[in-house]
DNA sequence: CATGAATGAGCGTTCATTCAT
DNA sequence: CATGAATGAACGCTCATTCAT
């Protein structure tokens, strides 16, 4: 795709840290983390697996410095959330926010949904849903119904693997995530204005 | 644990099979299949891993027999579902049953829910997703705006994950497994009654 | 080919040790000794591997007890040869009977060629190999030039391997033996008349 | 045996492929292919098993490389006679450079006579015997009698056969392998001539 | 006459990782 | 910036064999 250009073989410069973490993404999405290889890995980018290890100290390095980017997004969200009124319109300015990253980070949280069990074994992972968390702090009032608080759970958690199951479903990709966070958001002003208590 | 008795070698009645599978369940659910290894289900049952081979002919072979059940359930349950008219009222008991099949067999669902990788990979786990979108089916109407689509599957999708994100939450399991319902139910229903015409 | 009477499922008298030496013999010839397991010989038989060791003591008893009626046969004509004057006509009987017994054990000379390795590592095979030097030495005159050895050798080894690698020529299988033994007798007439001395 | 010397980790250049071929030859033509354990080669070089699989891919892939030399050998055999007219001078010019084909390879060779059943099994057996047949091609008239087919296999088998057979026979490796060629050839010329009708 | 249940040893193979060059 | 060569640990699996019933 990117390298189309001049002799048969590029000399490929500095690049190949960032073609470690392209390829990795692919294939730990893929086929899982368990499941790749770095043998896999090296293969497919032609280098040697010892060249791996020139760039990434292990492999759980490699996934770390998937997340980074998008860590450092939703830290970004977070900070900025926290700093707001706790009204309805931040909540849904929250949402939007958070399906932007999601659509800018698309295999990563695939890799995520897919791969719980090994995210829970991992530092990355931990943070990661720790994180999550905090941002469902920020949607739910810990005070109010249960039923209110799943509506919360349920907005991010539907965004988050909506756009996976939903590739089965006919239907072009920006309205899905439309109407997801249509729904995400009904649920979340649901949750907000609930008058009544509890069960 | 429970044989720490007597004679040196405890006579092992005839419920290895069942305690392999329920092991196995255990630590497929918590650590992941692919992390697991058949020394680790060997070890924890005071068996040889042979023995293990004796029962069932191959590491997935365990796996599918775990998942029999539950199977069974579910497809009695869209046969069931196929043969009511699609009022509302039907898809209501569906999600009802569905949460009761859910309880039946929480550590397959939690398995399920955090080895989506794997899962994806292993015959078993292609037939059950068709079985869950059989039943998303039986909920959606497909001629219906994207947006209520996204209500029946964030309906159906969160009872299956609802359980173990929830576990984080305080709360009594009944009470949450009754919210979890009630949200659920509630998106069918906007789905099902909403006058508007999508986009 | 025998039990084709009466009851879907025979009960199957004493003949259990005769049916377990057939099926353990074609799967010898066909796959190698080392390559058979008892598994698969029990999975033939439809019982168990334990039902095997009712019968016989190992594995290699198995094959033993294959080459008990060979033995004796071939001894037999070892014995006989031994007494009879060390004439061309006596050689030439030699081979016809040999000739007969090959006949007579097709699938037991056909494991022999193709297992070698494995022969020279069992009781059974040594045996067996000091047999053919018997022979061979009834056949040859130790102080005949080593042409006349050699042709000796050819004789009886071209019988023993001529009826496997002909099977990919065409042409009608009683023929083949007519022309074996022939050809065989041939040189072994040509080693005891060879007037030549030797280089 | 060799590096029994002072550092505690021998410096091993560059030919550590071959010592496994070497090694791999020795075991499997001593003892048999599949009864040759990869841990054996292993632990007769001082490496460890993973070390074999650096330099070969699966255990049959260090087979088909013992294979590799002797397969061009032939093949430049085969292609040489098919150029020749198909004279008595031809056919004993194959012999003559079969057997020189077969003084370079004796231990192949050996190996392949006594792992008949394992050879059968591998492509590698399976393009070899094809080879052979290719070469009996050669020396035989598919269209005269059926002994003199049969002389034309025990020529080209006997040679095969005989290095190993002959081995416990006195002599002068060197004047055996004469008597096999002599014996060899002799048959050739008789298939070749023989004016009388088969049977 | 046979089975059900299990074992211990071993197999071929793969993996993440290391390190001298 | 990377490779070639190797390791140690583990994996899923199969085997011949045993023995109480």
């Amino acid at each position: 795709m990117s390298s189309s250009a001049g002799a048969p073989r590029a000399p490929r410069r500095g690049n190949t840290r960032q073609r470690i973490q392209d390829v990795a993404l692919d294939l730990f999405a893929e086929r899982g983390y368990e499941k790749t290889s770095l043998r896999e890995i090296a293969e497919q980018l032609e280098v040697t697996k010892a060249a791996l290890y020139y760039h990434f100290k292990t492999k759980e390095d490699i996934l770390d410095s998937l997340f980074e980017d998008l860590t450092r997004t939703i830290d970004e969200l977070i900070e900025w959330a926290a700093e707001q009124p706790r009204t309805l319109d931040t909540k849904q300015e929250i949402l939007r926010r958070y399906g932007d990253a999601l659509a800018g980070a698309e295999r990563l949280f695939r890799f995520m949904q897919e791969n719980q069990a090994t995210m829970r074994e991992l530092r990355t992972g931990e943070d990661f849903k720790a994180r999550m968390m905090r941002l469902l702090d920020l949607l739910r009032d810990p005070d109010a119904p249960l039923a209110d608080q799943v509506r919360c759970f349920s907005a991010l958690f539907s965004m988050h693997a909506g756009m996976f199951v939903l590739k089965d479903v006919e239907g072009d990709p920006e309205e899905k995530r439309k109407a997801l966070l249509e729904v995400a958001t009904e649920l979340v002003v649901r949750a907000h204005t609930a008058p009544e208590t509890g069960k």
